[in-house]
RNA sequence: GGCGGCGUCGCCAAGUGGUAAGGCAGAGGACUGCAAAUCCUUUAUCGGCGGUUCAAAUCCGCCCGCCGCCUCCA
């Protein structure tokens, strides 16, 4: 398995520290506001990354932190009449709420600055006594000039920066790109430090978290790469100025940014799409979908038009797997084998191969997915054609399939449910439409097809729709048909 | 100005040296009472120029266009 570390700009093979084990953290976010787009975009992959690792067989064992204090809460929570603390605490639920409705699996823990301020105290001080970090007025500084490898993982050069150049440089620096350990801060929150009072500065609490809750040195680290500067940057040099260990991590994962018409998203130009507004609109499939069958590392170019687009391509999917199960229940025993297409089975077994190679080829979950849709393809062929009996040897086969489609399913965190909102009582509803099926099929058998087409069209406005297949008819919800205007 | 990335069919998107995956949309065909679904067939020489090579979308150089980071950001 091979796997893109910005740090050397390279795939590079995938080896954890402890045969078997997975030491992962991922960069969760600022609980200020309602998540967006991208911020699940991330989430989304690394959910992936993290299914496949297990996949694989590797134990994993993922940390994600939500910081939950830092100027833009405290000004956040003056706006929406809140304690600085209670509104953090309210969109880290928002935002495990949004995960939840994306099929996104929880991180082994969640970590809160808030927390674990013992730790970050700690490391501080010895950063002091180990001379990378001074106090001033309060403040506590990393020296970026204490620190020879600054500036590996961004390939900057600490001379050659114009730090200062667009924002006032902080006069209790020594150096211009000296960053902020500790904050002097006066109202609450606070929290007492050997400095006074105050709060972390932003970068230390993930040195701090990820060594706290994964030991030294971690396999990986994830964020999106609008964080390789400063913030992983600086991750770095504190955590190994203040450990000794090389390197702090071994792989460096950076997921793209989505943008909005070429535009980057951000709250200050106000293109967001939040996270809570489109899970309305769509589900949580489809979400997953479009952002998988983009590599992780390549910026989205968002636009609702094209997540349409991309769920006419997810509902093939669907398909196959609604008629694999429809033939695959719908079978009873059965002595007829005379029809058995053993190589099949081989059909099966390379797009196993197929879809491991692209997921081990840096998590080319797009790749991968193609590799579904060409399975996808085997099997409705498989199943539509001519001389196709259900059989024993055949639903053996199709249900080999049908698990192989479901791994891969599972590991992109696709459930490739038909949509059945509204049909909640699903056996009842089942029951009624084998009623007006045989209805239809009787009116047919006696070409009163005005009736027949009237059955099916009616059906069609409620968005039910049926298929006349050989073996019968079958229906299927297509939810709600969305306007393309 | 510095660092990094991108430009592949109408759209989305894989592909990092061996002669262009996949999906959507389109066209033709099979199937159907007609449909739908499904299947089959079909549509590109890879921003431009030059170079390296037996061989380049893939490597190198230059140019054009777009974007990100350098300030809080997933």
């Amino acid at each position: 398995m091979k796997v893109y570390n910005t740090i050397t700009g390279q795939k590079e093979e995938f080896k954890t520290q402890e045969p078997g084990e997975v030491k992962m953290y991922v960069c969760g976010l600022t609980v200020q506001n309602y998540s967006h787009i991208g911020h699940v975009r991330g989430a989304i992959n690394y959910d992936v990354i993290r299914r496949y690792l297990r996949h694989k067989g590797y134990d994993v064992n993922y940390i994600q932190n939500f910081t939950d204090i830092n100027e833009k809460i405290v000004k956040r929570a003056e706006e929406e009449g809140m304690a600085p603390m209670e509104l953090a605490e309210k969109y880290s639920n928002a935002y495990i709420n949004d995960l939840k409705r994306l099929n996104v699996e929880m991180p082994d823990e969640f970590c809160r600055v808030s927390e674990n301020i013992d730790k970050i105290i700690e490391i501080i001080e010895t950063l002091i006594s180990k001379g990378h970090a001074y106090e001033s007025e309060g403040n506590v500084y990393f020296s970026v000039e204490s620190f020879d490898d600054y500036g590996k993982l961004s390939g900057r050069n600490v001379d050659e920066m114009e730090a200062g150049s667009r924002v006032e440089v902080d006069e209790n620096k020594k150096h211009p790109m000296d960053f902020a350990l500790w904050k002097s801060y006066e109202n609450d929150p606070t929290w007492d430090s050997p400095w006074g009072k105050g709060w972390p500065g932003w970068h230390i609490e993930c040195s701090a978290m990820s060594m706290k809750y994964l030991g030294g040195s971690i396999d990986i680290h994830g964020g999106g790469t609008d964080l390789v500067f400063p913030h992983h940057e600086n991750e770095i040099a504190q955590s190994e100025a203040y450990s000794g260990e090389k390197p702090f991590v071994k792989y460096w994962l950076h997921n793209g940014t989505v943008d909005m018409s070429g535009e980057k998203m951000s709250k200050s130009i106000g293109n967001t799409y939040w996270t809570k507004d489109l899970l309305e609109d769509f589900s949580s499939d489809e979400i997953r979908y479009y952002i998988l069958t983009k590599h992780y590392r390549s910026p989205i170019n968002f636009s609702i038009e094209e997540l349409k687009n991309s769920s006419r391509s997810l509902k093939r999917l669907i398909s196959t797997l609604g008629q694999l199960d429809k033939v695959i229940d719908n079978y009873k025993k059965n002595r007829d084998n005379d029809f058995i297409q053993e190589d099949f089975i081989d059909v099966i077994k390379s797009h196993r191969t197929e879809f491991e190679e692209a997921m081990d080829d840096d998590f080319n979950t797009a790749k991968a997915i193609s590799v579904l849709h060409g399975l996808s393809k085997e099997i409705n062929s498989f199943i539509n054609s001519s001389d196709f009996k259900p059989n024993d040897n055949n639903i053996f086969i199709l249900k080999e399939a049908r698990r192989l489609f479901r791994t891969f399913a599972d590991v992109l965190g696709l459930k490739l449910e038909p949509d059945l909102v509204g049909f909640e009582d699903r056996e009842k509803f089942s029951k009624i439409m084998e009623i007006l099926i045989d209805a239809r099929e009787e009116a047919r058998d006696n070409n009163y097809y005005d009736l027949a087409d009237k059955i099916r069209d009616d059906l069609d406005k409620i968005n039910i729709r049926l298929k006349d297949t050989p073996r019968g008819t079958t229906w299927e919800y297509t939810g709600d048909e969305r306007d393309d205007s």
